[in-house]
Formats: structure tokens, C-alpha cells, sequence
DNA sequence: TTGTACGCGTTATCAG
DNA sequence: CTGATAACGCGTACAA
């Protein structure tokens, strides 16, 4: 009759298991609320043999934490949760890597959960998260579940969002500057002798984003009579319908330019270019929203407008800090400006 | 005096904490262990009308058990942690995809965990991870830090290596099949015509599959006399390197072809031959290996050497999922077929 | 079939 | 300054 029965391991290789915050308390002949103060509350000062006997201890043990106990106790986890609708998004990952270089600096611990661009999963993640006990939330998804996020809200973790509004959702909102960009890339196509524009997004199914980058390109045209505008939302079951517009926009001796909405777009104008055989700053203007390492290395390179993703990480998560920490603000917004990168997309060269 | 004294809440939003299982138990009229019961052990069969009423509180508290209390008590987490050495790594984040839906359909979490290239890092990684209970541990790293992961293995967690292999880590490995990408590249260059090889890789540094693909080439100029190849190791801070070992390559008629050895090395190559003003197909053939959405865009359409990303990530969990079930075998090594997409830059057409 | 009681690893309160 | 002891939310022998 074994006295300690062994665990029944899946594994083998089993052996040591982690040392316990008991296990050092026996080995330094302390008790275990010593171990705890020694290592939580380093202020409340400790007789200097007791705390080398737990230190000793703790590093003849190898001893950490369980992370697990210590947010059961707390009802805090030192983790933040970051749902993105889809991790093949490189502006999602750009922004990722933002906040997790604070959540790192802030000894906070980022916990990803990725949608796969399946919007109904969204409530799962958020109470996933939200049964983790993370501290805060960062949401770059659609948000077409209403109250998914609220609800988390409600049991008092502090939601951010990302580029992405939701409806109904009170919570503080850090993004590009969506009108900003695209007045910056059409006023650049205008001075580069543009004069037809055509803005191509993805379906705009509700995405705050994209609406918003939309209506500043309607916006510019109603300060611009001069320009001739159309807008297009591509379908990617339809490529041929960006052809086509692509076609028809260069009639007469219009200079068509497009403004692609995103790195998506982009991908898809390039291509239905190389199917036409146009040369871009030639046959077609081009601007597109998101830098790409690629951009400067298709015809004569793609001009872009580069979104702050890291900063818009690291703003996700500051937000998130503040509130952890008290602070009880009304939400807020923030803006980021997009940066220009000239390319030879945009400045015109007549062809022959 | 209150009689349930507010948590101290640093958020004023905070109302409603999470129902407990012994709310739950109360609402219900039955015990906690009826209510973990009717949860966990389905089959041992609960009166109907008491199983009603368990289920009826459930729903009407909206109660989900915590995670965190389950992994404390039952030593498994559903937890799988995957630790990557950077996230900006399009070929990480395609297996982390895989490895996600398969986590998924087995009812596994996937914990993040992102070294920004910084291989100090990977000790930390892993402990925490290990702290946080997980199941098993998915590594895509440099695993400069020996016994790191051993260290894990050792607590009785099932790990798998992905990409790079580790010194003296008797794990299962997933990977691509290098030499076999290698040999497909370089048989595919030799029969459209191309009679000098430039093999470029970022600095091997101890990495596996570097290393391999760098053997595999030299293993092919062995087999091939008629060839005349050189490998160089290009650094991000050098490009200029790069540029002289291409204008030497292609003195007299040698017809000189690049392998690049990952998306990384195809970036600088396209950059430099724009520098030269080259063109991929006439002054220069180029298969790289990773295939990326971008390549078709690039001159005529870059030719690659795509890598199985999705069955990877699915395979290294597969792995990790069946030792976790019990089955102890020896480490095992998997071994996936790149798939090779020819495009206009490995095609010859004569300059003119 | 159901309830009681204990322990998982920590932290916090309260005596000593 | 330190040590018992009670939670935190849950699973599970054991008893009823």
C-alpha cells in the first residue's frame, strides 16, 4: 500500500512534479505563509535568516508559483486575452506583436484566441477568456454577436477594441485614422495628375472600418466635383467584376487610379492588373491602405498608406493597464495617422 | 456592517461575478457534487427530475465551471501551449492555423506564446507554460536553450518540435521534408535550363532546417558535376553581399538560378534584383522555398517550393493529442512533401 | 442515487 | 515577525 499513490500519469517520462509552495515551507522549516510573504510583500521585512532559508529553498526546489492557484485566489490572472477574427491578417498579427511587447514590459501574460473568420465564435472566446479570469480584454473582431462583449464587460474586465467597432459597446476604441488615410492617399493621387478614382473594398458587411474608409473616399468626392469617383465592393467569388470596372474606368482619356481599402484588396488589384497586362503608374494609378514587405517589389512598386500597428498594439494594451489600475474614465477614442509611402504606383509616367 | 463585503473592484463597471457551482447547487436544491456530476459523468445516472433542475439553474445563472479551478485539481489544463520564436513568421502563424483547428476539434485551447526572436526568452516560455498547467507543447524554436524543454518534458509533458530540431531533445518532430524541397528545386532548375546554382540562406546559426536545406543543396552538386553551385549565407545587415555574389555569378554564359531557402531570403533576392534592374526569368531563374500570396506578383510570377503549413500544425498537435491518450512510443519524425509551383522566373526565356 | 468532507496551491486574516 | 487557518472553485472518495 503505497503511502503517496502515484498519480495516474499519461506519461512515462512523468517524474518530478512541480514543487509546491508547501514543499518549500518544509524544506526551509517555515510555514507556508512565510514563503508566500517572502515572495509577495518583500516590504513587510522578514528576519534575514528566514528569508535565506525560504530563498534557498525556493532555489533548491526550483520553485514558481502555480499561476493557476494564485488567480483563483486573486481573481486575477495577470493575463490578457487578444481575440482576433482571423491570425492569416497580417495587420492583426502586426498589431499582436504591439501589445505584446507591453503586456511583456507590464509582466502580463497575452493569451491568443483566433477565430478563423467564423464570427459565431466569438462569444465562446470572450467566455473562455472571461473563465480564465483575464485581467482585459483586446477584441479585433467583427463584432456582429451583440452582448458577447458586453457581458464580459459586466462581470468588470476592461474591454478594448481594435480597429473594429462594435455596436452598442461603450468600451475604449484605438484605431487608424480611417478618414485621414484615405484623404491622404486621394489628395497624393489627385497632385500625381490622377482624375478618375476608383475605390475597391471588401464587402462592407458592417465592418466599422471599412464603412469608414468608404464614406471618406464619398467624402472626397463631394469636395472634389472635378474627380470622377466609383466605389466597388470586390467579392472574392467574383474577380471578374474588378476586371471589368478596372476596364471600363479608363475609357476616354480618364486617368484611372484605384485606392485599394486594404492589403486584400491590394493582393486582388495586382493580380486582375497582371491579367490585363497593365503596368501600374502607367495604364493605373495605385494607392493602397496597409504596407506590405511586398509592395516595393511588384512593377514599379505599390505606394502605400502604413497603418502604426504596433503603436495601435501597444495603445490596445496601455488602455487596458490604465483601467486595471483604477483609472475609471469614460471610453475614449483614439486616432492614429497612417504614413504615406510614395512609390512608382502612383507617380504617373505616360506609357509609350 | 455588510454582510457580503464588496470586493475591493478597480472596476466600477464590475457587477455581476461569475456564478459559482455552488450557486448553481443552491438554486438547484442539490449538492456541488450533484451539480459536478451532472457536469463531468454523464453516465452515472442522475434522477430525471433532479438532472431538470441542475439543468434549468445552470442555464438560468449562465454557469460555466472555471477552467482555472478544474486544472488546479485535475492536473490537466486542456491547455496547449505553443511557443514561437516569431510571430511575424508567416510560416508560424500558417501551422499555428492548423494546430488551432485541430486543438479545436479535440476541445483544446491554444495558448500563444511569442519570443519575438528573442531566444533568451524560451526558458521563460516554457516554465510558464509548464506552470500554467498545459497539456503538451508545441516548440518552434531555435532551442539554443538545451534542457529548457527538457526541463518541461521531464514534468510529464508530451512536447513536438516543429521546424527545427532541438540538441539532445528526444521529442517527435514535424517538418518538411528539406532535402526532398531541395532536390525539387534544384532538379526543376537544372532541367528548365540553368547551369549555375546560388543557394542563399539567412545565417544557418544552428538552425535545423537551415542547415539541412543547405546540405541537401551541396548533396545535389555532389550528384550533379555538370553544375556549378555556391551556397552564401546572407546577412540582413550586408545586402550589398548579395548583390556582388549575383553580378559575379552570372559572368561568361553561365546561367545563373537562385534558390532562396526561405520567404525571407525570396525578399532580399527581389530587392536586389530590382537594385540591378535584373529580370527574374531572363537574367536571372529563382525557385524559393515557402510559398506566399504575393510570389505571383512579383515580375513574372516567382516560382516556390510551398511548404505543407496546415498539415504541420495538425500533425505536431495530432502527435501531442495521441500521447496524451497514453500511447507511449519512441519519438517519431515526420517528414511532409513540399509542393513545388512553377511560375515565369524558373522558365528560361532568352533575353532579348 | 445523493450528500459530506477533503484537497489541489495560493493568499489573506488573525492570533501569537 | 511568524504561524495556523480559512477561503478561492472544483472534483471525488466515502458515507449515507
Amino acid at each position: 500500500m503505497p503511502s503517496k499513490p502515484t498519480p495516474p500519469s499519461p506519461n512515462a517520462a512523468a517524474q518530478a512534479p512541480r514543487a509546491t509552495i508547501e514543499d518549500v515551507a518544509q524544506k526551509a522549516g517555515v510555514s507556508k505563509a512565510t514563503v508566500s510573504r517572502f515572495l509577495n510583500r518583500r516590504d513587510e521585512l522578514l528576519t534575514p535568516a528566514i528569508a535565506q532559508r525560504v530563498e534557498a529553498a525556493i532555489a533548491a526546489l526550483g520553485y514558481s508559483p502555480s499561476p493557476m492557484a494564485q488567480a483563483l485566489k486573486r481573481g486575477r490572472s495577470r493575463l490578457i486575452g487578444l481575440v482576433v477574427a482571423d491570425v492569416t491578417n497580417p495587420f492583426s498579427v502586426a498589431v499582436l506583436r504591439g501589445a505584446e511587447k507591453a503586456c511583456q514590459e507590464a509582466g502580463y501574460l497575452l493569451m491568443l484566441f483566433n477565430l478563423g473568420d467564423d464570427g459565431r465564435r466569438e462569444r465562446d472566446a470572450i467566455e473562455l477568456l472571461d473563465a480564465y479570469q483575464v485581467d482585459g480584454i483586446i477584441l479585433n473582431t467583427l463584432g456582429r454577436d451583440e452582448g458577447a462583449a458586453a457581458a464580459a464587460a459586466r462581470h468588470g474586465r476592461p474591454v478594448v477594441l481594435v480597429d473594429r467597432r462594435h455596436a452598442n459597446m461603450p468600451a475604449d476604441f484605438v484605431s487608424l485614422d480611417n478618414a485621414g488615410a484615405v484623404r491622404d492617399a486621394c489628395d497624393h493621387l489627385l497632385q500625381s495628375g490622377w482624375n478618375q478614382f476608383l475605390f475597391v473594398t471588401e464587402p462592407m458587411a458592417g465592418v466599422s472600418s471599412r464603412m469608414e474608409r468608404e464614406a471618406a473616399f464619398r467624402l472626397f468626392l463631394a469636395d472634389h466635383p472635378e474627380v470622377r469617383g466609383r466605389s466597388l465592393e470586390s467579392h472574392v467569388e467574383h474577380p471578374g467584376r474588378l476586371d471589368a470596372e478596372l476596364r471600363g474606368g479608363r475609357e476616354g482619356d480618364r486617368r484611372l487610379a484605384v485606392l485599394a481599402s486594404n492589403a486584400v484588396i491590394t493582393l486582388r488589384v495586382a493580380d486582375a492588373v497582371a491579367r490585363l497586362g497593365w503596368r501600374f503608374g502607367e495604364d493605373l494609378g495605385f494607392v493602397g491602405i496597409d504596407e506590405t514587405d511586398w509592395a516595393p517589389l511588384v512593377g514599379p512598386g505599390l505606394s502605400t498608406v502604413g497603418q502604426p500597428t504596433e503603436a495601435l498594439g501597444r495603445l490596445a494594451t496601455a488602455c487596458l493597464l490604465e483601467r486595471l489600475q483604477g483609472r475609471d474614465v469614460p471610453p475614449r477614442q483614439i486616432l492614429l495617422p497612417g504614413t504615406l509611402n510614395v512609390r512608382g504606383s502612383s507617380v504617373r509616367k505616360t506609357s509609350g
